[in-house]
DNA sequence: TCTGGGGTCCTAGGACCC
DNA sequence: TCTGGGGTCCTAGGACCC
């Protein structure tokens, strides 16, 4: 990757304009367009396995309820203040971001989606005086059209625009729009954030920078790089260039190619049977195929791990983890299971008294890499052939009558009575994605 | 006392993000 | 009873090589 040369007397941006717009609670806002009886109560929606509080409206961060919260330390004050609480819907919250997406494409040239509720826009070719107009449109066009109330933050650099961003949620007279390409709105509010709220500033960053004395954004822009970076590598540089208006970070038009796949899953409960956890891997290895062959990428070797949970502190404690080789690269999912149960059968051990308690189990691949045909020894051709005219069967069942219709007889069909297989009991319909789930208008 | 001097590649672990 | 999942990037340090 080249970067431009840091400019350090530049802190006008030269020009360029990004936008960062995000959803607002994105996930609890989805739940909302499809129920408007939800507007204006405490909304949450829970992790995988209803495990944790990931997504709250206004309403609910008013009543204390935090970022990660487990779910089961908040249910008395949810159920005592009428907190409404959702498994999460992954299905639905994409669908809905491809059509946020979708509007942003008509008000920018080029935008990055950075993750499922967050776009980036290149602005430079908007007039600066016409920037925080647009802004406002988008807003009020994203609003009618998907429901997804949302802000967006205007920057010479992603940092400022991520900045900007977070300062449009947090004041209210704003209105959801900030612009820190105006030099006046620049000046204003970098001595007024604080630094935490800087994207690519942690826990362990802020210690040191506290301790440095820095105490606003405008105190790290004007840190002297050089020891910052010895503190903080060169990420904690590029973040002050970056508040400084020199871009270090371009913004990615096209996606890039992922560099590993990872499916890991909490256990809807404690596993101590090698049955369980061997179907558990199955189904994660399963998984794992359908994504790599959706993206046409293959892995040659798996990691699978399993462990207890840090919070038994009266049960024994047990984390494995082993890599498997594979003849050779593969995303058949024949192929990932076997390998996946050969990594349980190397590190199974027998239960004792007491039992080990298993919590989570999954399996990783790290360097992917294409999966093409012609690249591919002649000896296996064959069988390789007819996996993948199997798997394309397979991907093609599921896609038509949705995940899981058809899966490999090893992840087995009486998932939800074995207790290992994932709770979602709060989740509402697919209403966009499943036709038997569409919401019903009655006129 | 002095003990060669670079390179590259890989991995583990830290930090951060949503 | 009950505590998420899936990524990226960076660095230090060891192995190995000539």
């Amino acid at each position: 990757m080249t970067q431009p040369k840091p400019r350090l007397d530049d802190k006008s941006g030269g020009g360029r304009a990004i936008a960062l717009i995000d959803g607002n609670s994105f996930y609890c806002s989805c739940e909302r367009t499809f129920d408007p009886k939800l507007a204006g109560l405490p909304v949450i929606v829970l992790s995988n396995n209803d495990g944790c509080a990931i997504a709250r409206t206004a309403e609910a961060k008013a009543l204390g309820i935090k970022m990660g919260d487990p779910y089961f330390k908040i249910r008395d004050l949810c159920r005592a203040q009428g907190v409404r609480v959702f498994s999460s819907n992954y299905t639905l919250y994409g669908d809905m971001s491809a059509r946020t997406n979708a509007v942003y494409r008509g008000f920018a040239s080029a935008i990055e989606i950075y993750s499922i509720d967050e776009s980036f826009l290149d602005l430079t070719d908007v007039r600066p005086d016409r920037r925080v107009e647009l802004a406002r449109d988008l807003r009020a066009t994203v609003r009618a059209w998907t429901g997804i109330p949302t802000c967006v933050g205007i920057g010479p650099t992603k940092t400022l625009a991520k900045l900007a961003n977070h300062i449009a949620k947090s004041i209210a007279p704003l209105d959801g729009v900030c612009d820190l390409t105006d030099p006046d709105a620049y000046a204003h509010w970098l001595g007024r954030i604080h630094v935490g709220e800087v994207w690519g500033i942690g826990r362990a960053s802020l210690a040191k920078l506290e301790a440095m004395g820095v105490d606003t954004v405008a105190d790290l822009r004007d840190l002297d790089p050089r020891p910052v970076r010895k503190a903080m590598t060169v990420v904690g540089e590029r973040i002050i260039h970056e508040l400084r208006g020199v871009s270090c970070l371009p913004l990615g038009l096209m996606p890039a190619q992922r560099k590993g796949c990872a499916v890991t899953r909490s256990f809807g409960s404690r596993v101590e049977d090698r049955a369980s956890l061997a179907q558990a891997v199955s189904a994660h290895a399963t998984r794992l195929g359908e994504k790599l062959r959706r993206e046409g990428l293959g892995t040659d070797h798996v990691t699978v791990f399993f462990h207890t949970s840090e919070h038994d502190r009266d049960h024994p404690q047990r984390s494995v983890s082993t890599v498997v080789t594979l003849p050779e690269a593969s995303n058949d999912s024949l192929v990932l299971i076997k390998a996946a149960l050969h990594g349980i059968a190397k590190t199974w051990r027998p239960q004792g008294d007491p039992p080990w308690r298993y919590s989570k189990a999954g399996v990783i691949t790290v360097d992917l890499v294409p999966l093409v045909a012609s690249q591919r020894a002649l000896i296996g051709q064959l069988d390789r052939e007819q996996g993948a005219a199997l798997m394309a069967a397979l991907d093609a069942c599921n896609a038509r009558f949705g995940r899981g219709a058809v899966v490999p007889a090893r992840v087995g069909l009486e998932r939800t009575r074995t207790g290992w297989s994932t709770k979602f009991e709060m989740r509402t319909p697919r209403y966009t994605t499943q036709i038997g789930e569409l919401p019903v208008a009655i006129a």
